[in-house]
DNA sequence: CCGTATCCTCCAGGATACTG
DNA sequence: CAGTATCCTGGAGGATACGG
């Protein structure tokens, strides 16, 4: 169906523990939800909470902290009272969230066919069984 | 830590229902696998599965069926004896592959610095507790 | 306000055994 | 060879309650 590229097949197994250890971490349910919400600018704990419907405080942190960790997210704290926590993205974060934006538009790009696609299966495979 | 695009915070939500309905089953931990070693040409399915290393029978055919159904992957079925059944990327599905190989890209072009972020993290997280 | 601590549920996905 | 059918487990993640 496609043009074989002659690729080394090998490389794509070896894809495996990479996409797995560095971007499963991104794709935590919320990680790339927070990135794509900060991307418009910092937040507050509480704010990025209400930007992100059903996300509980334990995952919110959880995932915070992940981001952070991996030095995509800024976590400032201003001891006032009440406490005043602001995260934002750093540099690396906001490429990282700008890549996953390509891959956005891929699938944008590609609503229309998958929707078809699988009408179709389903519908051939409903008479087949 | 980044300047602020003006953007629409909105779009950022919204982009949940979409990433996970459509991307979430490329990535049903084997999907991503299964288009790369597609990419460098069509297999049957038992070398499909050979492979991918540590694969079960029944999570290769639900991938290999959910990818079928979206577009994205051919079945081709020759009635000899043993039966043989091959699977190739359709232009969709290797459009995606390359999209992939960018997030693969990102990831190898910040191996680095997430490293060390984590180190420092991990560091400035012992003593402060 | 900004979290941490606990408990609990749910289901992706592995192991195994069987068929056309 | 190319699957299907069952059973079973780990761990992601939600709900809830509490603390600085």
């Amino acid at each position: 169906m496609v043009e074989e590229p002659a690729g080394s097949r090998e490389h794509a197994a070896e894809l495996n523990s990479w996409v797995r250890g560095l971007l499963a971490r991104v794709e935590d349910k919320w990680g790339v939800l927070i990135l794509g919400v900060l991307a418009a600018g910092g937040l507050r704990y509480s704010e990025l909470g209400r930007h992100l419907p059903g996300v509980s405080q334990r995952m919110l942190t959880l995932s915070l902290r992940r981001l952070e960790r991996d030095g995509l997210v800024t976590r400032t704290v201003t001891p006032v009272n009440p406490p005043q926590v602001d995260y934002a993205l750093t540099e690396v974060g906001l490429s990282l969230h700008r890549t996953m934006l390509v891959l956005l538009g891929w699938a944008k790009d590609h609503e229309e066919y998958i929707h078809r696609s699988r009408e179709r299966f389903d519908a051939e495979h409903r008479g087949t069984g």
